[in-house]
DNA sequence: TGATGCAAAACTGTCAGCAGTTTTGCCGTA
DNA sequence: TACGGCAAAACTGCTGACAGTTTTGCATCA
């Protein structure tokens, strides 16, 4: 079955408010990197910034702070989120657990077509990175979509949507330097191939040990 | 180690601005079933009952929509989110994962006079539970506590506070009848022996089973 | 009786402005 | 030069108001 298309996030819907636009603009530029962890924020600069008023902006940084990515105290300006060596850890262990569960549920209901989809797609962008033509990141998309192969709405609106982008916070702080491992590709292999022949829980637990040698390297910053 | 009394949530701290009030405020309602899921609610009527003006209001209602427990689209009055019963499944599934995690973490890093003030409270419980002197709910306390015995601080947040809140959507959709079970004391009670002997692998296992057969349980009302 | 159309009421989206707080930048002093 | 202190600038928290949209309730008609 061809999927929904992911989450209510509808990129720039006809008929969006500008405190809607204004979310998705701020959301982009902390992902982006732009607006970079700790930072302040001005409500009045981003009102300026986007050409509304202030009260669209007091709803989006509301609405990311109810997410965690922005961060306020009383009368002080709303600061980007930081997030801490720690934080990721403990934030990677959530996520070991959760992309295993989603590579167990893929395994039973993801059709074959789109495990086939998967895998050829996985060989292809292969092939390419050894001919060096390839530099978007593999890592993210062959998640992502176990993940949406997992039939969870949540599980997706919450791997590949909050915790992406509080990751994404620490990435931008440490150099950011997103896959590009010779291994990582083996693994994706063999995770996507317990997932052919629909073996649940080998596909978790290589998914987990995936993610786990991923804390294992993360870099030993100390700020 | 005496922990830091959990997150950034500190009920009515002394500077509280409005909107935060009407945040508490909004998200105890909506936890209490007194706005039910579905139902729409009025900026003005909000603004009118908290004694503020629809600033205040319309902030505390886009943290909410951050956190998925309210949505809206352009135009139209805010809704109370509402679970189907296929959601309360996900994010059943989620839960016992993260859970799962939680467990293995604690049996780790929880000390041993947590686990001991956890045991004998568990034995207290049920003692008046037999004796017919208790109406608490001992079932969210367990978890809640293993959850924090885990050192993960995000874990947390997640499992007693977001994950919390949303599924409590559901359970007053559905005749609202937490635990009360008898034979979820003989499972708690293993779940703490395992902690306490230390036995990560068998708490997961054990935690996981337990809350899968929370899932099985569901009340099968298709609405 | 039951469907339909319409005007009034209610409500959302947005803005400009005011009061009170924090931050900035400068000036005098040691 | 380095250090406080102070006034101006910048900013948050909140309010009331206005335009445009949706909902409500009534009156009309078949």
């Amino acid at each position: 079955m061809a999927q929904k298309l992911s989450t209510d996030m509808d990129s720039a819907s006809e008929t969006a408010s500008h405190a809607d636009r204004v979310y998705e603009a701020l959301t982009q530029l902390i992902v982006d990197g732009e607006l970079t962890p700790g930072m302040a924020v001005s409500e009045a600069q981003l009102a300026t910034r986007f050409g509304c008023s202030r009260g669209p902006v007091r709803e989006a940084v509301s609405r990311l702070q109810g997410q965690r990515l922005i961060v306020q105290a009383p009368n002080l300006r709303p600061r980007i989120a930081s997030i801490e060596r720690g934080d990721v850890v403990q934030l990677f262990q959530m996520r070991a657990a959760l992309e295993g569960l989603a590579c167990r549920l893929a395994a039973e209901t993801m059709s074959d077509a789109d495990i086939a989809a998967l895998e050829s797609d996985l060989e292809r962008w292969h092939a390419a990175l050894k001919a060096g033509t390839a530099d978007d990141i593999p890592e993210l998309d062959v998640h992502r979509r176990i993940a949406a192969g997992s039939g969870n709405r949540w599980l997706v609106e919450w791997l590949s949507g909050d915790l992406y982008r509080l990751l994404s916070l620490y990435r931008r702080k440490s150099g950011d330097r997103p896959g590009r491992r010779p291994a990582a590709h083996d693994e994706h292999w063999q995770i996507v191939r317990a997932l052919r022949s629909r073996d649940g829980d080998l596909a978790e637990s290589l998914m987990t040990s995936h993610i786990e040698r991923a804390i294992a390297r993360l870099p030993h910053l100390d700020s």
